[in-house]
DNA sequence: AGCACGCCGACT
DNA sequence: GTCGGCGTGCTC
């Protein structure tokens, strides 16, 4: 028997590793990347060993012995270790808690049940070597030349898939992946996409293609017991394909050839709470490691890596048509509001335009990005709006629940029956939300089967599947819903696409504000005419309601011209000195009262030399106050992203050494600005 | 972050 | 008399 020491990283946001002792027959020593139960305080954890030794600078009565090794489970590879290590500096986080959370919950307790359940399953799934594809269609030359170059590229190559929505990047991917498992016969492959509600139809249709393979899904909705079998499989290589969310990027994937990012623009990779990384960028970097190619695909790639395009870091495939060829872009209209007075909500052109569609029995979409029946409501004679009581916000009527609510602390209150300052009992609500658009719908085509969906409608789950597959069979003629109806869906009898209130983007702060308007645009108006015309059937058009219809970005989403829309962006980028010519880090600070914020940042500003690095003002947030906490932060910058991050390290040394009460947190390349 | 310990206000 | 408020301090 020999004595131990056992280096930890634990879950915690204490920025160190924990040393216990381990007594163990020397033939039998603990692996760095297995994990150990350990006692931590009061508690016991499960820890993820990172350097097995003899030593230790911990005193004697410090050091407590850990509980078990989890030797059933087959280490985490050094190449898995690096990544996590990586995303640990490159984030500013501990290890452990980058490492951790990636591990099922099931093997993060103390008993081994559920891992042991899991393990004796498995075992029982053997043979997942025959990749032979069924029922491939032939692609069109574009599609196949794509195809053939992810397939045949070798060691690290970023690959830029840029094709418009309906040409097909699908079929792309599932080629791409079927050479690559034919050519590896251990072969992984990752594939990414943004959203839970997505990968139903994907799931579906990769294991109708690869029946021979094991397809394992990981997304946040799956059921512990699932997501446990699920890692496992990934990790124990069983599953040659792993199709997942962002969170899926932190996957074991000992054999992986190949990663597909799908929708590579998409915000939801960006991860916006605790560790905030980005599963695109970890993807890239994985891929580098790996020496392995990675496709990001999108019809509005991105400015990130258009730009590594543009400079050919990146290799840029294009599919130029829609892969059914009769079916050809839908013609974009703008609507200008100044000239056409909306009806509630709707101009007589967008009116008309669903009368047609009613007539033929074709199906449409309005699309508006604000749930609820108003945004705010307010006092006409003394001017008192629907403030929440603990957010720099408004409540939302929500009319058929007669009850206000603040989208951000979901605060609720009763309508008020009358004016709580002056008494008046007129209170008016001021703009529209879904709810009310569909009231005024219902009145105007009170024979039409409209249906709402949102995530007041579909709050139940399962509601949301079940909705979508109502408009699949044809049974609603005019959709309303907000950003939940832009993504994926394809809607066979779909020719009419309503935008009704996309302004506010264009003047935002938020410099990201249009690229991520023009994304959405192109996403919601690819729902429409993803099918062949049909003799007689309407051509498919979207109608932009809008106050600025000379505004560039309606010329380029008219054009269907990403690719000039994202060269002048970029050139003003430069100009104005913004990513991706730059590089950022956000320092947000929270409490009860700005000023202790803002003091906070304010020294945090001025605690440690900066040359090369630009730290700009404290500021407070735009929305100030959430939940009775006020929150404010402060913008680091520098053209150089390894001065960034040299700094970026001593910087948070010294502002945990201040052990200020103040509850702060970094995001290193910040998207909400 | 958890979680315990600890020292002051209103309840069965 | 005790239940519980959240300040402060520690976790190998």
């Amino acid at each position: 028997m020999t004595l131990c020491i056992l280096q930890i990283a634990l879950d915690t946001p204490l920025n160190a590793v924990f040393d216990y002792r381990w007594v163990c027959d020397p033939a039998n020593l603990p692996q760095v990347g297995q994990l150990a139960l350990v006692p931590f305080g009061p508690r016991e954890v499960v820890g993820l060993i990172v350097a097995v030794g003899t030593t230790t600078d911990v005193p004697e009565e410090k050091l407590k012995d850990a509980l078990a090794v989890r030797t059933q489970l087959a280490p985490l590879s050094a190449q898995w270790l690096a990544l996590a290590a990586f995303a640990a500096e490159y984030y500013q986080r501990p290890l452990g808690e980058v490492a951790l959370p990636g591990v099922p919950k099931n093997l993060r307790v103390a008993t081994t049940v559920a891992l042991d359940r899991a393990i004796k399953k498995l075992a029982k799934v053997t043979d997942t070597h025959d990749a032979t594809p069924v029922g491939m269609p032939t692609l069109n030359a574009d599609q196949q030349a794509a195809a053939d170059a992810i397939a045949g590229a070798a060691g690290f190559a970023p690959i830029l898939l840029y094709g418009v929505t309906g040409s097909g990047k699908t079929e792309v991917y599932l080629q791409a992946c079927a050479q690559v498992l034919a050519r590896e016969p251990d072969g992984q492959i990752l594939i990414l996409v943004p959203e839970i509600n997505l990968t139903p139809q994907l799931e579906a249709n990769i294991s109708a293609r690869f029946p021979g393979v094991m397809l394992a899904t990981l997304h946040s909705s799956l059921a512990e017991g699932e997501r446990t079998l699920h890692w496992l499989a990934a990790h124990q290589g069983k599953a040659r394909i792993v199709l997942g969310t962002r969170l899926a990027i932190l996957a074991s994937l000992p054999h992986l050839k190949l990663i597909v990012i799908d929708e590579e623009h998409d915000p939801s990779y960006k991860q916006q709470e605790g560790l905030r990384y980005s599963a695109r960028d970890l993807a890239v970097w994985r891929a580098w490691q790996l020496k392995i190619p990675v496709v990001l695909g999108s019809a509005t790639p991105s400015l990130e890596s258009w730009h590594h395009a543009q400079a050919r870091r990146y290799r840029k495939l294009e599919l130029k048509q829609r892969a059914v060829s009769q079916a050809t872009l839908p013609a974009v209209k703008l609507i200008n509001l100044e000239h056409d007075k909306p009806r509630d909500g709707l101009t007589q052109p967008l009116i008309d335009a669903l009368k047609l569609r009613l007539d033929r029995g074709e199906q449409s979409l309005l699309f508006l990005n604000r749930r609820g029946y108003s945004p705010v409501i307010c006092c006409e004679s003394c001017g008192w709006v629907s403030d929440c009581l603990r957010c720099t916000a408004f409540m939302v009527l929500h009319k058929g629940e007669h009850k206000l609510r603040c989208h951000h602390c979901s605060l609720e209150m009763r309508i008020p029956r009358h004016c709580p300052t002056c008494g008046n009992i007129d209170l008016q609500p001021l703009g529209r939300g879904t709810q009310r658009v569909e009231e005024g719908l219902q009145q105007m085509f009170p024979a039409a089967r409209i249906l709402r969906i949102d995530a007041d409608s579909t709050r139940r789950k399962g509601s949301a599947q079940e909705a979508f597959e109502t408009v699949h069979r044809g049974d609603v003629d005019i959709l309303i819903g907000t950003q939940m109806v832009a993504k994926g869906h394809d809607f066979k009898k779909l020719t009419l696409v309503g935008i009704l209130n996309p302004d506010t983007a264009l003047f935002s702060h938020d410099y990201r504000a249009s690229e991520r308007l023009f994304a959405q645009l192109m996403q919601v108006a690819g729902r429409a005419g993803r099918t062949a015309q049909t003799e007689g059937g309407s051509a498919s058009e979207v109608l932009i309601q809008t106050r600025y219809p000379e505004h560039p970005l309606y010329g380029a989403v008219v054009n269907h011209d990403y690719d000039r829309f994202a060269t002048a962006l970029l050139a003003e980028r430069e100009q104005a000195g913004l990513p991706p010519f730059l590089y950022q880090a956000m320092l947000r600070a929270e409490a009860p009262e700005l000023a202790k914020a803002l003091e906070f940042l304010t020294a945090a500003r001025d605690c440690v030399p900066h040359e090369g690095i630009t730290i700009n003002d404290p500021i407070p947030m735009s929305m100030t106050r959430v939940y009775n906490v006020d929150r404010a932060q402060l913008l680091v910058e520098s053209p150089s992203r390894p001065a960034l991050q040299a700094f970026l390290k001593v910087w948070m040394t010294r502002l945990r050494e201040m052990k200020s009460r103040v509850k702060w947190s970094l995001e290193v390349d910040p998207v909400d600005i």
